[in-house]
DNA sequence: TATGAATGAGTGTTCATTCAT
DNA sequence: GATGAATGAACACTCATTCAT
C-alpha cells in the first residue's frame, strides 16, 4: 500500500478515536508507519488532511443523492427510501469515517465549514425538492422540512454517534447485521409514520413481531 | 459573578464552540476574566474541569429520570412522556452545555469514560424498567429495547449536535418556541407510533396540520 | 509548637530530602501543618527561610570555634581536638541541617554566599590561627594549611554527604553510636598523622584493634 | 560541534553551578545555542538529560576501578594505589561533572537513585575485595571497610565539593598542578598510615618538607 | 496572627511544520 | 519520494508571592 492511503487511514482511525485536536500528525505517522514530513508533503498539513478525507466521505454522500435523484421512474417515495438506504450502506462500510464525521463537524472550526456549506446546500437542495414534490404529488403530508430533516439526520447517524454506548451499555453489536437491519426497518417505518399520507400508513414496524 | 462560575461558563461555552482539546486554558481564563492559574486552583487542571462539568450535566439528567420514576399514579406511557418531555426542557435551557456533552462524550477518552458509565447505566436502568413494565402491562408493542433507545436518542440529541446546520442551512431557529414545540411534537408523535399498541396509534401529528 | 518553629523544621527535612530549589513552599507548609502565607509572612518568602535556617547553623557553629579558641589553658593541639571533637558532636545532633547545609552550600547562589563569606572567612580565621601557633611552637609539623582545611572538611563532612550510601550500599548505621565513635576515633588519628611532629604520632588507630 | 555534544557540554556547567533543580531547560538551550526542543527530542526531557549525563561519568568511573582491578602483578597495596590516582586524575579532567556529581547524587531522588546503586555496589565491590585481600595478605591492617571507604570518599571528593571556597576564602587554586600534587600526596600519606602496616607507614608526607 | 483566593511569571514539554539531504 | 534534525510557538501546569479579610 503506498504512503498516501497509509495515512489516510490511519488518519480516519485516530480521528474517529480521539478527535481531530486530539490526534497529532506524529500519532498517525507512527500508526501509518511513515515519516511525518510526508503529511506535509502529500497534504500540506493536518489541516490538508483532515479537508483530504472529508472532502472525500461528502463527495461520496453528494454521490449517493444524485444518482437517486437523477434516476428515472422513481416517486418521491421511493426515491427517499431509496437514498436513506443507501446512505445506511455506506455509513456501514464507512463506520470510522462516519462516526468521525458526524461528531466533528458540529465543531465551529471556519475552515471546515467552508467546505460542508456547499455540500450541505446541495443535500438540502435534494432532499427538499423530493419533499416538496411528495407533498405536491399528495404522496407525502404536509410536514416541516427543517424539523423533518432534523429527525432524519438524528436517525441516521445516531447509532454511529452512540457506536460506544451501544456496545458497551446496550451490550448490542451495531456492526452485526441483526442490529443494523433491525435498525433500518425502524428507520423506514418512522418515515413512512412521519410522511406518508394516513392511507398509505403501514402496520408500524414493531408490530410486525 | 465569582470565579469559580466565571470559569465553568466560559468553558461550557469554549468547550461547546471549539471542542475540549482544541480550547485552551488561557482561551477559559481569558473568556472568564480570570487568571489562569484559578483553573487549576480550584479544578485541578483542565481534565477537572471537563469532569466537573460533565459530572454536574449527568447528575441533573440522572434527577430527571429518578423523579418521574418514582412519582406515584403513572402509566409507563405517562412516564416515558413527562422524561421526554423535560428532558427535551432541561436541554434547551442549557443548549451549549447539552451540545458540548452529545459531542464529546463519543471520544474514547478513558477518563470520561469512568464517570460516564455510572450514569448511563443508571440511565438504561430507567429506561428499560419503563420499557419492559409498558409490555408487560400491553401498554407498548414488543420493541427491541437497544434499537428502541438508539432512535430515543439520535431524537432527543439531534437538535444539539446540528444547532449550526439548522441555523445556517435550514434557516430554522431552534432558540425559538415554534421550532422547539413543533420539534416536540413530532418526537412524541414518533414515541406513540413506535411504542404504542396499534389500537391507540393517534393520527400521526404532521396528520394534524 | 508554635508556627515559626514548625516551618523551620519543616524546612530543614524538605532542603535536606529534595535539596532547596526541589522543595515548595505549600509542601513546607503542609508538612508543616500552616498556611502557605506564613512562610512570607515570618521570614518574607522561601529565600529568607533559607538564609534563617543557615545563618542559624554558622552562628552555633562559629560559636563552637570561637568557644574553645577564647578557652585559656589549651595548647593548640589541645584545641583543635576539642574543636573537631565538638563539630563532630554538633553535626550529629543536626544531621539533617548539617547535610543539607553542606550539600547546598557549594551552589554559587549569590545570596547566599554574601552570608557564607562572613563565616568562612571567620573559621579560617580561628583555624588558621591554631596551626601557625601549633607550628610555631614546635608542636605541628609544617603543613599546607589550605591542603588540610580542605581534608579537615572532606573528613567531616563525609558521613554526611554520604549518609543514604552508607546506609544503603554499605549496610552501616551512621546515626548509631558504633559507627560514629570508630569514625571519630579514625579522624583524630589522621590529625595526629597528618600534623603532629613525627616523635609523637601514636600507633594509627587501626593498629589498636 | 553537534546539537547533541553542544547540550551535554551547556547541561554539565549549568547543572553545576546552580543545581539540576535550579537549571531550566531554556538556560541550558541558550547556553548552548540550540533550541528548546531538541532537549527533549535527544533525551526525552530533562530527567533523562540528567540521566545520560551521570550514566556517562558513572562508568568511565567503574572503567577505572575495572582496568585496575583486573591487572596483572599488582599487589592489593599498588592496586589501591593505582586506583586513587587515576580518579584524581579523572576527576581533575572533569572538574563541573565531578563537582556537580558529588554534590547531586546525595539528593533522595528516586529516578537517579536507580541508576546509582547498580554503581554503588560495584564500587563497594571492587575496593572491598582489594581490602580484603591486602587484610589477608598480611599487607593491610585490619581497618572497619565502612569507616574506611567514608573517609575514602571524603578525601577523593573534598576539593571538588570545596572549590568555591578553596579559590575565594584560601585562595588556593585546585586548577594548577602544585595544590592537585600536593593534594594528591597527602591522600596517599593518609592511605598508608590508615591502611599500611606500621612496620611500613612512611614518613608522613608534611614532614617531608 | 493567620488564611483562602488570586496572580504573573516561568516551568518542562509537545506541537505542526520546515528543510537540507 | 522520503527522511531525521531542528525550530518557534503554544501547551497545561506550578511557582512564590500578595492581599483583603
Amino acid at each position: 500500500m503506498n504512503t498516501k492511503k497509509k495515512i489516510i487511514d490511519a488518519a480516519i482511525m485516530l480521528f474517529n478515536t480521539k478527535g481531530y485536536d486530539g490526534t497529532t500528525v506524529r500519532e498517525i505517522a507512527k500508526e501509518a508507519n511513515v515519516n511525518v514530513a510526508n503529511i506535509s508533503y502529500y497534504f500540506s498539513g493536518k489541516q490538508g488532511l483532515l479537508e483530504y478525507v472529508v472532502t472525500n466521505f461528502l463527495e461520496e454522500y453528494i454521490r449517493i443523492l444524485e444518482s437517486a435523484f437523477t434516476q428515472d421512474g422513481l416517486s418521491p417515495k421511493e426515491m427517499l427510501l431509496v437514498i436513506v438506504r443507501q446512505i445506511l450502506h455506506y455509513q456501514s462500510n464507512h463506520r470510522q469515517l462516519t462516526r468521525f464525521f458526524y461528531r466533528e463537524i458540529s465543531l465551529d472550526s471556519v475552515l471546515i465549514r467552508e467546505i460542508m456549506t456547499t455540500y450541505l446546500v446541495r443535500e438540502k437542495y435534494y432532499f427538499q425538492t423530493i419533499i416538496h414534490k411528495g407533498i405536491q404529488q399528495g404522496e407525502f403530508q404536509k410536514v416541516s422540512f427543517p424539523v423533518f430533516m432534523v429527525q432524519l439526520k438524528g436517525m441516521l447517524q445516531s447509532p454511529y454517534l452512540h457506536a460506544q454506548y451501544i456496545a458497551e451499555v446496550l451490550y448490542a453489536f451495531p456492526t452485526e447485521p441483526y442490529f443494523a437491519d433491525r435498525y433500518a426497518k425502524e428507520v423506514e417505518s418512522w418515515l413512512a409514520h412521519a410522511l406518508y399520507k394516513p392511507s398509505i400508513v403501514p402496520m408500524p414496524a414493531a408490530a410486525q413481531f
